[in-house]
DNA sequence: GTATCAACCGTGAGCGCTAACATTTCCTCG
DNA sequence: CGAGGAAATGTTAGCGCTCACGGTTGATAC
């Protein structure tokens, strides 16, 4: 009712109630200490009965800590950045914290006025969840204005990027990659090429390394977009041509897709073409045939990220990362090549 | 800098700068009236030098127009709420609105007093995208608490709910349903099973409405999960049954667990079995054999769903609902039964 | 030249809360 | 038994903004 119903009970409201001043209701909906325990249930009693909720916007004016995140990402329906926003929920949830999301185009582009005029205030908290170009860019644009606010996941850029560790959960896409391309190669392939997906630089790069440590000149880079209808097409080409025996994929959305152009071209699985993916999203198992790809726990990674924006914001011990690192899951989709 | 800096600025700050008042400052980044041209310009070029950006905390406390809704939802990374959340988030920061999100764990149960805390104020804005008990829950208790703030997508219910029109984006899953199943029957199926996931009473509904339009004796119901494992485990019986013939699924998820599991069964799609889905997410036109399924419209839902709560809050023109039409979409798991 | 009325702009209060400090109470100890 | 001090509570100010006014211009009308 108290939409359009009369003013919400205020912290006044509950003081009167039970007798006390409004600061030591301030106290008890804060858990601060000194406060007599009888106090304490009489406030609490005056809460129940009163249906007394805190007002955040209040809070957060008034200067208190800070309980709210402001998730950056570009698109929700992804499995990698959906899992990662859920990780990070969950956390933030269990924390206290409300979280905002605040989705960017990958089409557009934006001005540093425009990403920073999405926080809820000048210095709120915030994470970036940086799988491409625009992504990135927020996150440039946030360290810079807050550095003591934000925090980011996604492409590792180590070593370029300084003090990465205090505000950066890294996938290590590079590492990553160049796992699966090892593997690959390991079965006996020549070579093996690589469909990418706009802005995950460092997945390509990490398949370079390991062709180059093979002593194998990568081929040409076949771009795609981040959908499984523009992978199948971006592949078209590949998958007809029989010298290719191996491809690995920017993501499993990818492979599905080059895994369907195959499959029009009459290419059998793994015997003419090795596939692999990354990401181990949950079709990944159901596939038939099941998809080879790299396991990635987002999840893990979003909650890190929170914690480590928390560390950043109420200091504490430092946080130990916690995510299970990415592990490489054979299927049936890879092989040996048939000579 | 702001984040450790000094006070970030304010309309004070704005206001001296550009030799005004204040309010006059307000009125400008409210675009209201009443304010001379050659004003305005100065201020902006103040809050341009200045790098000004509201504070929205001081905005909803200071009781100006609401700028944020706060969506509840169940899992983020579920291809319909993912795309409905989308849909929310696209419409609303085209018309400026912050979008918190809430996510509601299935396996929890929570008070009336839990599901209000999570908004950011008494009678705050709230988008319910329910599609399970939790979710149905939430609704019913925003609903009772402030009816002028709420609007939900999901499970259809017409007809059971009062003003159903006035606050519910309705997905009629009813009738979707009940379109599959007919679509079944009509290729010559003599019954159609039915594989459900958690809290969709309605899709269920649907399909025995057809059944029992069909005059045929609805066989009995088998539970599934939301994942595609639990799907697959779930069917396992069904397609073991040579006497099954035609299974529709909850969604596509569900789908691909039947798929997987038939295939392992050893049995021919859809020769021997035809499989039918539900949402259309991407992989069903890209798995092989394509999915038949239904495409459903969730981000024109989510866009839909923030209209009307901007219409209940701002009032203005009835806005038309605008997603498009449930739609049959038939690939390669269906056809006629093989005598 | 004065009343009239827009258009424009400023002043003060207050939203609900917390920080910082002031005050009271009550126990401990020499 | 009074000084000292900790625990418990109250008081005041102010966060950044909008609302509801009140004041000031300048053009127009008579």
């Amino acid at each position: 009712m108290s939409a359009a119903g009369p003013r919400p009970v205020s912290i006044f409201d509950v003081a009167k109630r039970a007798g006390v001043s409004h600061q030591t209701v301030s106290r008890v909906i804060n858990d601060a200490p000194m406060v007599a325990d009888a106090t304490r249930a009489r406030v609490k009693a005056a809460i129940a009965d009163l249906g007394y909720r805190p007002n955040r916007s209040a809070r957060t004016l008034a200067g208190g800590a800070v309980r709210s995140v402001t998730v950056f990402t570009f698109d929700t329906s992804l499995y990698g950045t959906a899992e990662t926003l859920r990780g990070i929920e969950d956390a933030a949830s269990a924390a206290g914290f409300t979280v905002l999301i605040s989705v960017l185009d990958p089409e557009q582009t934006y001005t540093e006025g425009d990403i920073l005029a999405r926080l809820s205030h000048d210095g709120a908290p915030a994470i970036v969840i940086a799988h491409d170009e625009t992504t990135t860019q927020a996150r440039r644009v946030l360290r810079n204005a807050q550095p003591g606010a934000v925090v980011a996941t996604g492409d590792d850029q180590l070593g370029r990027e300084p003090d990465a560790a205090d505000w950066l959960v890294p996938l290590d896409d590079r590492a990553v990659a160049k796992r699966a391309t090892k593997y690959l190669l390991s079965m006996g392939h020549r070579t093996v090429h690589y469909l990418a997906m706009p802005g995950k630089a460092r997945r390509q790069d990490g398949w370079a390394e390991a062709l180059a440590e093979a002593g194998v000149e990568p081929p040409e880079v076949v771009q795609s977009g981040w959908t499984i209808g523009s992978a199948a097409e971006a592949a078209a080409g590949l998958v007809a041509d029989s010298e290719v025996t191996a491809i690995m994929c920017g993501n499993d959305d990818l492979a599905f897709g080059v895994l369907h152009a195959a499959h029009r071209a009459g290419r059998g699985i793994p015997g003419d073409l090795s596939v692999i993916g990354c990401d181990d999203s949950p079709m990944a198992a159901y596939h038939v045939p099941g998809l080879t790809t790299m396991d990635l726990d987002f999840r893990g990674v979003g909650r890190s990220a929170f914690e480590l924006l928390r560390h950043k914001l109420e200091g504490g011990p430092d946080p130990r990362p916690s995510w299970r690192s990415p592990e490489l899951i054979v299927r049936e989709t890879s092989g040996p090549p048939r000579h």
